[in-house]
DNA sequence: CCCATTATAGCCATAGTGGATATATCTATA
DNA sequence: TATAGATATATCCACTATGGCTATAATGGG
């Protein structure tokens, strides 16, 4: 499959892959990271969180782990999430058309920096 | 009105303002400017382009231009649309966003370039 | 004159999102 | 202990943005 053809990502897709590019994380764990990252600006819906996981995990970017926290630091409700290799190859497509964006809007004046 | 209000912008929409940053464009111009502009890879559909100009003529990103070019060169079809001070500023806020959306997936290694 | 291209526009179906609601568990505190 | 509020997952409905299709019409080359 072809990391090309997915694109552009939902937004919600690819805040969520950030969100667990590093670590693994639960659901709400990844809203929570997401507001904390866009500085309070992006607040991602419960319903489009859960739908999102459940598309991404068909399309194989993330995967529901069986790895738990420690049971005192554990909470039975939560499930996990991680990124996979695919869901890498993915992030870094989409980056790199952000950054070709990022580039053009430059060149035509359209961005703050250099002109 | 506050550009940040407008973000995340729709994809057609960004794309949009960045070809008629440069110079005035009418429809079907901007439809093979952003197919130039992407490699190929984005094809706005119709619908999408004209539905999006409406939109964004309501909320004073782009504006109808009445100038037009030499009779010679000219086509009385078209409709020619020009970047307003507004659109640039969105646009601005807009590129803003995706640059910091790239800098998060570089420190997370989820980006060519340096990590 | 004919036909492909250019040009604008409306219609319908689908995907992604937000907001509301439901259910249940965990945690702090009165 | 009781209970309120935060945590956590999930589903439903409505709305917006988009793609694809169709309609209409003018332009330009053979």
């Amino acid at each position: 499959m072809n990391p090309e053809a997915l694109l552009p990502l939902p937004a919600a897709t690819f805040h969520i892959l950030l969100a667990v590019a590093d670590q693994d994380r639960h659901g709400y764990a990844i809203i929570r990271d997401i507001e904390v990252r866009t500085g309070g600006t992006l607040r991602l819906s419960a319903g489009t969180l859960y739908r999102s996981i459940q598309r991404m995990v068909e399309q194989d970017l993330i995967v529901e782990t069986d790895e738990r926290p420690a049971p005192e630091f554990d909470d039975e409700r939560r499930r996990y999430y991680r990124i996979t290799p695919f869901g890498r190859q993915v992030a870094k497509a989409e980056s790199q058309r952000f950054a070709s964006l990022v580039e053009q809007a430059r060149a035509l004046g359209l961005a703050p920096g250099r002109p």
